[in-house]
Formats: structure tokens, sequence, C-alpha cells
DNA sequence: GATTAGCACTCAGCAGTTACGAGTGCTAAT
DNA sequence: ATTAGCACTCGTAACTGCTGAGTGCTAATC
């Protein structure tokens, strides 16, 4: 367990690195802390942190460098929460208060916000539908070879799909064929959908109308595939230009290209469960080894939904978390 | 007017560059020629290109650069056609082969291909729906309370949105409401659809059901404004750190920066007249002052969509077009 | 008149040197 | 336990000189 005096020191380098990027000596820890205590002093405290893994030293002569366990320890204990003054507030209520029809587009809407209010780039992840049912599966007879198949599901969600027809189409037909996906698909649940309910489905209509039907069956597995599939965006990627600990070329380069790989983002998040606050993973608590020295501050909106930034370690968690956390609030208004 | 010896060193030199990113010395470019001359004959060329400004010499004792109006010459007269080689064909027409069903879905992977074709950040624009008419626009009860609105335009484009009823709603009262829309709208192409035409659309019927007229209209009107603003997709922006001339961090924020500002990204792409074959723009060509080292090729696929990659002035122009050619060729298959 | 060999000149880049200073660990005094 | 003092470390920045690629010019050659 750590002295009170340590955390306090712990507390100051963190606090001091976040803001200037450059390593911290004691001389400048001690003017911070709250009873005077001199240089020596400190670096006694200071080499002590060090041996106990919170804290690093780039070379001999230089200042001391939080480690990743010592953000950790910095982040569960010691960071003071921020708080938010009028100005940003509003910044984020005008934000929200944007309207946006389409779910996909309303979270990339969101990702920009969010990476303009924190100045980092930020990845969003659209709630899973697993659990979701069809409502409503409907055919639309556009013209005679020509149709529009029309799927709700219970959580509003509308796919459709157009499709021509090689033999020509009544409006009897037509009805009809919407009458059989009703009857056959409403109340399953998209997740339940399986291939013999689908076969079984096919059959069970035994028309001539199984051209619309097999259009239709295809159609719902798509929609199946893709709304368990989740979309991921990542929005403002040119901040991580802004860190200093990026200057290296490379690494942004390495960094950026993995990002706007969604996929690989994808098995990242897929970790997080839901209904978190805000869950923050520091360095190699990321275990993808690009991310050894970033940082990710995330949290869950809707259900399911992500929406973090990312950073190096030395980001300002307090003020980057906070902003997330109100603007999260805010768009958990948009999923009632 | 330029002697052959001349435009033959001036070629030379720009591919030289483009392969090493160094500037070109008299030594290096006399190795290359044809006719076999001395570095010295070389040499006074380049100074008489440099006078007639069609190369730059980034300080006294450096080897030489093209200048834009060098590039401009090489880009219309002195590049080589470049021909693909059967590995490229078909790693496009791998890329091809891909099927979505969604226009914008198809051009965010159709831009994804490009850059990674190409290893350059790649802006793709949706073709400017403006001269589409209504086909088909359609009610769906889906309960007492909900509908959905769906709105089909003579190029298969699907729209729909989801509408909250105050008062419940009868199965007749749907057909109705669908007959209504159908009668009113149908025929008229989306630029058209003026306010008077949508007021007078409303009275016309006179019925109980404006209220789903009234939320139809909406709908169609965001639809309309929708079609009219084409949306404009970038891939692929970690590229340009590849490029040597990005290398300061600075520059490259300002450009990323400047790329995933759509809007801004959209003006430039406004002038591009559309049913261009491969149309290139060098250094400040780009009005856009943060384009001044940067050149644009684009060509044009359906119609009017757009699709086109950026780099430094010093891209591999033969190659790049060749390459982008050829994949909006396959493109252009997708579209009719 | 065009070409070219030869030569003096320029200058970015690199390596080596030095000086500086921020920061350390340790010791001895308080 | 704290702290003043001090020797030590080492990255950084500034200066130096050197090197070599590349130039422009001149005078000889074709």
């Amino acid at each position: 367990m750590l002295s009170d005096r340590k955390k306090e020191i712990l507390k100051a380098v963190v606090d001091d690195y976040i803001m200037t990027a450059e390593p911290v000596g004691s001389k400048a820890v001690s003017r911070r802390l709250s009873v005077p205590v001199s240089s020596a002093t400190v670096r006694n405290e200071m080499a002590d942190l060090e041996n106990m893994g919170y804290l690093e030293q780039p070379h001999t002569s230089a200042g001391r460098v939080p480690s990743n366990k010592g953000y950790r320890l910095y982040v569960d204990e010691l960071m003071e929460r921020y708080r938010l003054n009028i100005s940003e507030i509003d910044r984020i209520e005008k934000a929200l208060s944007i309207r946006v029809n389409e779910l996909d587009k309303l979270i990339i809407e969101a990702g920009r916000m969010v990476s303009e209010l924190t100045n980092h780039p930020t990845i969003t992840v659209t709630p899973s539908r697993s659990e979701e049912k069809i409502r409503r599966f409907e055919v639309i007879k556009v013209d005679e070879h020509t149709i529009v198949l029309v799927l709700v599901t219970t959580s509003d969600m509308i796919k459709n799909r157009i499709c021509h027809l090689t033999s020509p189409l009544t409006d009897f037909d037509a009805a009809a064929a919407s009458k059989a996906l009703n009857d056959n698909f409403t109340g399953i649940s998209l997740e339940g959908l399986t291939q013999e309910q689908i076969t079984a489905a096919e059959f069970a209509t035994g028309q001539t109308i199984t051209e619309i039907l097999i259009a239709a069956i295809d159609f719902a597995e798509e929609v199946i595939s893709a709304s368990g599939r989740r979309q991921i965006y990542l929005e403002g990627a040119p901040n991580i230009l802004r860190f200093p600990e990026y200057r290296d070329i490379d690494r942004a380069y390495e960094l950026m290209d993995f990002l706007s790989d969604t996929n690989a983002v994808g098995e990242l998040t897929a970790l997080s469960e839901s209904e978190i606050e805000i869950k923050i993973t520091i360095g190699e608590e990321n275990l993808e080894p690009v991310l050894t020295d970033s940082s990710i501050i995330m949290t869950s909106y809707g259900s399911g939904g992500l929406i973090g930034v990312l950073g190096p370690t030395r980001m300002d968690y307090a003020r980057v978390s906070a902003r997330l956390r109100r603007f999260a609030e805010g768009l958990e208004r948009y999923f009632k």
C-alpha cells in the first residue's frame, strides 16, 4: 500500500506529464505538493515509486514518467473527477441537438462530435441487434417485374431490397406473398431465424410465387447476418498526429492503418462487456500489439452500442472521460 | 516548343524523381537517355529547362526537381501509358467481383479497393440523383399507430422512414394514403418536387389521413435534399504518411484534416465536369491552399459519380491512373 | 555551332566536439 | 525523517570541419 505522500507525488507526476509530455523532475513535483517538501525528499520517494513500478526513467539524467501501472493507479484512485465547465456542457448539448434519422448515420455523426469534443480519434460501434424480432415483412409491387421487399423489426429498424422478377406479377400475387411472409416470419427473432426454419417456410407455401419467397429469404438472411455484424466507425483519426508520441511517422502510420481496419478494431471492442459506465484500458491492457502505448476510454450507449476514444497512454483521462460520459448520457436519450 | 531532347530529359527527370523522391542530377539523366550524351550537355539542357520553368533546383548544389509546369507537360505529352501486368489486372478483377447491394456501401467499398490498389488516399463521390423520378410511394401499416413510408425512384433507389401516428389507422386508410401518394407524386422528378407542388398535393386529398401525408411530404423533402447532396467518402487516408513529402507531421495533419472534412472535399470535386475519362490536377491547379503540393487523379463512373486518388505532385501518374482507369471501367459494369 | 572534358565552386548532410543544464543518487548534517 | 550539497549522467543544441554530389563556366574538340 502506498503512503498518502507517495500517492500525491504519483498524482503530481501524472498530472504534470499529461500536460507537458516531458519527463517530470523532482523539483517540479515538490513545487506542486500540498505539504512543502524539498526536492531531495521527493527524489527519494520517486526512486521508491520507480522500484515499485509506478514510474519509469527514460534515461538517467531525466525526470520520471508514469508507467502503465502508474496510470492504472492514477485512473482508479488518484484522478480527480473533471468538472465540465459551462461552455463545454453547452458545446455537448449543441452537438446533441442535431437530429438524424438513420441509426448508422446517427452513430457516425456521434463519433464525429466526440472526436471534435475530445480531440481524439473516436471509434463507434452500433448496438448489436441480435435479439430483435421481425415485425413486418412486406412485398411492394413497383411494376410487373419489380418488387421491393421491406422488413421491419421490433425496434423500428427497416431494411429493404429491390428485386427484379423474371415472370410478371399480379397485384394478387404480391398480396399473397406479403401474407405468406408475414404469416411465417413475424415474431421470429433475427438470431433465431435458422436455415431450417427458412427452408421450412419456403416449402410451407407451396405456391408459384416462390420466386418472391426465395428472394425474400435471401434478403432476410442478409439482414440477419448484417444485424449480427455490428458496424464500426472511426472518426477524427488525424487527431493522433497532434500527440507528440506519434511524431514518429512510422508509428503513426501503423496505428492509423490499424484503426482504419474496422474488422481489427471490432475484435478489440468485442470483449468490452456492455452496460459499462466508463471503461479505460491502458497500454498493454489492450492486447493488440499496436496499441501497447495507447489507451482507450470507452463507454456504452443504447443497448450494446459502444463509443470510445483512443489516445496515447499520456492522455487526459479525467477530462476526456468526463466529456465522453456526458455525451454518452445525452446520446442515451435517443434510445428510448 | 521544346526540342525532342529537352523533352526526353524532362521525362527522365520526372521518371527518376517519381521513383526516388531525390533531386535528379545530370549524370543520372545522361545515363538514362536514348542517344548517349555527356552529363555536361545534359547540364546545359537542364539549365535551359529550369529557365523555361519546367524544372526547379532545391538549392545550388543539388539536382533538379520537376516544377508543376514540368509535371503538367509530363502528364500531357511525355508520360508513357502504363501497361498493367497480369497480376495487377487480376487483382482489380478480383476486387470488382464483390457484390454489394446498397449504392453507398458499394461506393465505400470501391474507394477502399482503389486505395489498396493504388496505395493512395481515395475520394469517392456518389452520383448525384437529381434527375431521378419518384416511381412508387407506398404506405405500409405495421400496427395501428405505426407506418413505414417507402419511396422507390426510377433508378431503383429505395428510401424509407418509420412513423408513429397519434391516431389509430385502419387498413383502409393506409391503402387510401398509398393511393393518394402514388397518384400525386409518381413520375415527379426529385428535383422538380417544389414546395408548391407539395402543399398542393397535400390539400388535394382533403382527407383525415393528412397526418400520414404530412409525414410523407416531410419524408419526401428529406429524400430530395439528401439525393441532391452527393455523398463523399474517403478511404485509405493513412497512405499519405507513406510519402516522404508528408514526413512533416504538421503538413500531414493539415492535409488529413482537410480530407476528412468531406464538405470541403465536396467543393473541390464540384467543379469536375462529369463524363471525363481521367482528369489530373497538379499542385496549384487545385485551388485549395492545402493541396498546392498535391495532385489528384480523378475519373468518373456511373453517371456523375467520381472516384479519385490523391498524392504528392511526385506521384506515379502513369501507373496510378492506369489502375484507376481500369477499376473505373470495371465499376461501370455495375451501372447498367 | 554543338558537344564535352575539366575545374573551381556551392552547399546539404554528417560526424565529431564541446558546453550546457536538467535531473539524478548519495552522503553527511540537521 | 528530512534536506542541503555535490559529483555524476546524459540528452540536446550549437559549432566545427569534411565530404561528395552536383553545378556553371571555360576552353578545347568535333
